[in-house]
DNA sequence: ATATTTTAAGACCTTTTTATCTTTTATTAA
DNA sequence: TTAATAAAAGATAAAAAGGTCTTAAAATAT
């Protein structure tokens, strides 16, 4: 459904998230530790997606990991986005040339709204709104 | 979201149940020719289904690969069932120990109506089911 | 300034998935 | 019964994903 790197980035995202801020940032090892990726992986992913200013970070003493208010406010979206790509979501199911109603595949109608549903989910509801929910009890992140 | 395998499985199982009957069956590479994907790893991908008794073969002169009209009500879920297992439709999205409504994930109620619909989907309805669709032009296997 | 801490960068390894090739076996038709 | 045909089986190879390690660079505190 995703790809392992994308499962381990959104929930290290979500935990720097609830966890994290300016003024405490969080190294890659605890965050790997606290959610249970192994941690160089995570470490590399973390590291991608500051790069591409999903998240921030700081190097040295008192540095690691956090989440500005500006990353935050970032759709969740854009970290399975920065990581797989949103090919997932756009092409068909089947493999086929172009998705559309004027020329389904056979699962097209069975999937299509699903996959829709999935992509605007994440799509319209920020990294925060999510992080709301797991503050509040509602979901959660680990075990 | 499927695997290259299943996607080119299905293709080939709905090919099949269109094209092929007990009097015509269909070599190997024909199909894989006429979906469009590579022969030599089609062919693996049908003698497993074959194997399990989800689509049949016959060698020799006039030999192939066909559906019996056991293996047509058979429900389409049992291609991928065979090829990638159903752990996908079963597990959390973000790989959290147990997927439920008592202890959801941040994105479980985003994602999981998308996992069970199309699970349900592929379960409920049979391999003629989606074949006939083909064949009156309502869906579509090539491009 | 220096030692320490922690990310950044990049090389490297392993496993899984995807893909190909060759040999054997079963079936049919002549 | 022999030649031709096509799947079955299995060995092999290439590519992608997943995972690890080492060294360099940046920031901080002393
Ligand atoms: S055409 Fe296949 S999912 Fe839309
Ligand atoms: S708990 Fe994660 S998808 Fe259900």
């Amino acid at each position: 459904m995703l790809s392992s790197a994308s499962k381990y980035a959104i929930n290290a995202v979500l935990y720097l998230a609830v966890e994290s801020s300016e003024d405490k940032k969080i190294g890659a090892k605890e965050v790997a530790e606290a959610i249970g990726v192994p941690t160089p992986f995570l470490a590399k992913l973390l590291q991608n997606l500051a790069k591409k200013n999903v998240i921030s970070s700081l190097k040295g003493p008192k540095g690691g990991f956090f989440l500005s208010e500006e990353n935050k406010s970032l759709k969740l979206i854009s970290v399975v986005e920065h990581i797989d790509g949103l090919s997932k979501f756009e092409e068909c199911v089947l493999g086929l040339k172009n998705c559309s109603n004027d020329k389904p595949c056979p699962i097209h109608f069975s999937v299509q709204p699903f996959k829709n549903t999935m992509f605007d989910e994440l799509s319209n509801n920020t990294i925060e709104a999510f992080a709301v929910k797991v503050r509040n009890g509602e979901t959660f992140l680990h075990y």
